[in-house]
DNA sequence: GTCTGTGAAAATCTTCACAGCC
DNA sequence: GGCTGTGAAGATTTTCACAGAC
């Protein structure tokens, strides 16, 4: 995880369902699967970028150091997708990956603080390209509001609410500091927000219908530390 | 399961050896726990500094989202830390933890690719904050050469080599568009760097002796996006 | 009584291996 | 021949539960 300190539920219902998964929410999803599925999704659209038509789950899993099965395994969670002899058709496979994270419209995000690293998500091109759209940024800074980063207005954090509500963001990213992240955090449930992608170095406590993912970044490089200390291998 | 994606060995050699980890390598240890010592160690500082002297792996890891028996078979992967009937010394753990992740000792970095994402990362203290000091920045634009950022000199991609070499530097931090980042990995790998946090959306290929973790931000953000389209809940 | 450290059990995730389709 | 989808086997990670230390 990247790592990434993430806390998203698993439920642990039992699928004994074994009609053919139609669409939507299927019980329990392992969190490391639909992360794969992201990871999966940007190589085909490499590869449609190439020219290749189809791939097949062992390609795919070499590209991106998976095993064949696992691959199989993950899209199974999802439905059918394949076509024995012959593979994944890239661009169905892509349309039916993003239906399945939400990414086939384009997603509004709200991000708040605009710090250092707050500024570089607004000019962070990754992001757009996998179909999101930062389209509201909030500082409790006077002295930053009214101006655009990237095209971005900034406006004052008490317009949170208003602005969720009537542009429908459903998103955030949070890039305040660790003081404050808390407090925010709480604001942006309160505003509707449903999910936050979190940079603070800290556990938030959200009512369960928001979820979160945190990227502590100082964890990052630690776990490249250790394993450089520890003299690990990567295979 | 940041998801952040990231490969490092763990190999599958059994231990079976009850005596006393005194030091070192234990000999594999699954990434997920070094993760979470990592929070451990975060948490541990913020009790120090509100004066708690000792914490029972009950109460850390309520803190934290974590069941005590995690912390506890956790922490043994790396020896005996506690004391029964008290719990654990906050400092003399949060010590022990430095030593394990080798974060001890202050880190340098070098950070490649002074764009958005570079210049934010430059000037965030949450990464020295944990013992990580970036020394060096290089790029390979020459209008960037020369400037200094929070007090970080830029310098020319032909530099690395002799910098990472006169400075020891073990570690960097690659930002740079995607389409470059395997050629520049390769380049810190033959500079003789040891371990890379690398933010672009591509799977590195590098020789086993250098370590590396990816944090891809659009996965991260698409993680959140689909725990909220199909309504999980955060417990 | 409190708390750690740890085998044993449970749950989860990954790989194997093969039936069935092209 | 090549390939997917999937039950069964295997491996790994987490939780349980308790002996032993304070």
């Amino acid at each position: 995880m990247p790592f990434a300190n993430e806390r998203m539920s698993d439920d642990l219902k039992q699928d004994d369902d074994d009609r053919e998964r139609v669409e939507g929410a299927p019980e329990s999803v392992p969190k490391a699967v639909v992360s794969r599925l992201s990871l999966y999704q940007r190589e085909l659209q490499r590869l449609i970028s190439t020219g290749e038509p189809t791939v097949s789950s062992n390609r795919l899993g070499q590209l991106l150091g998976v095993s064949d099965a696992q691959v199989r395994k993950d899209l199974a969670y999802f439905g059918q997708f394949g076509h024995p002899g012959i593979g994944y058709h890239c661009p169905e496979l892509v349309a039916r990956i993003r239906k399945i994270l939400g990414t086939d419209q384009e997603r509004r995000v709200a991000l708040v603080g605009v710090g250092n690293l707050g500024r570089a998500l607004l000019g962070y091109k990754g992001l757009e390209k996998q179909g999101f759209r930062v389209v509201a940024a909030f500082d409790a800074d006077r002295a930053k509001i009214g101006k655009s980063i990237s095209g971005v207005p900034i406006q004052h954090l008490d317009e949170l609410s208003d602005v969720v509500a009537a542009q429908q963001i459903r998103l955030a990213i949070l890039t305040v500091p660790a003081e404050e992240a808390l407090g925010v955090a709480d604001r942006l449930a309160q505003s509707g927000i449903e999910g936050i992608l979190n940079f603070a170095p800290i556990r938030l406590q959200l009512p369960p219908h928001v979820n979160h993912v945190t990227v502590d970044l100082a964890i990052q490089l630690e776990q490249v530390c250790f394993a450089v200390v520890n003299r690990e291998a990567t295979p």
